[in-house]
DNA sequence: CTTGACTCCGTAGTAGGGTACGGAGTGTAG
DNA sequence: CTACACTCCGTACCCTACTACGGAGTCAAG
């Protein structure tokens, strides 16, 4: 494997260069060998990396929780089961919120049928179909 | 219904004061009146108002969005064919985002079914599921 | 050997969504 | 009537996740 410049990783990884040396001070990926010029040297394990950012943000990770589910993989002592729990958390919260978006989708149906002419326009179904829920 | 000051408010909302105030310079709650020294007084409509906000956010909906949201129910007295027509479009918007969170809950669960959920993260399937799917 | 793209770095700015500060006035329980 | 918490306001600051800028040095094609 040859060593990539901060522009072809940046490429292949579908960011652009910035985010690339923003990755490596926010600690998601590590610091790459330089050459005497002070470029940085990568190898296509960092672009896989960056794709893996990628992926996970698109998941719903904050880059918070993505540094530590690489932080986890960095470490050897730590199992897959682990990393399977986050995903799983992440499953309840992803079904939590599609419930709570049907709800509100429920009241939207109700409030324009309700704009459909008859019926009392009833106290904002909107409003109650969020209310509760206490805390969280 | 007593007025309520606006610490009561948020501590009724689960927010801070000062994200009372802020809403209400973002137009999300409305002005409400004040008593001669200038204290705002509430009624518990405001403290389910925010309640909503918080909900929606937590949803993936924008400060924009859930103004928009909240006009609607503020209009619903006054011009049907016109808030109808806007809550349509929210419909369509809520059910966008119900299926972008599927989506994302499908790629989840079949993540979580590759594992086992033992054994070393180096061979954790869900850590190698996010690093390839070329490009995207 | 020139030229033009690429890289270096630090700093600053963006948008969205708050959170904190500080000094002065207000409300209320004891 | 005195504490002490609460409220007022404007301004400034914080975080997240980038994105842009600018001046200087580097690399590789022609």
């Amino acid at each position: 494997m040859k060593a990539l410049t901060i522009g072809t990783v940046a490429r292949q990884a579908g960011v652009g260069v910035e985010t690339v040396r923003f990755y490596e001070r926010e600690g998601l990926i590590p610091q790459p060998p330089r050459r005497p010029s002070g470029y940085r040297q990568y190898d296509d394990g960092a672009v896989r990396r960056i794709r893996f950012i990628r992926h996970a943000k698109q998941l719903g990770f904050s880059l918070r929780q993505i540094r530590e589910l690489l932080a986890l993989r960095a470490d050897a002592q730590t199992s897959c089961a682990e990393v399977k729990e986050q995903a799983e958390a992440k499953i309840a919260e992803v079904e939590q919120k599609i419930q709570d978006l049907q709800r509100i989708r429920q009241a939207l149906v109700e409030l324009t049928a309700s704009c459909a002419g008859r019926g009392p326009v009833s106290a904002c179904p909107i409003l109650e179909a969020l209310e509760d829920n206490t805390t969280s």
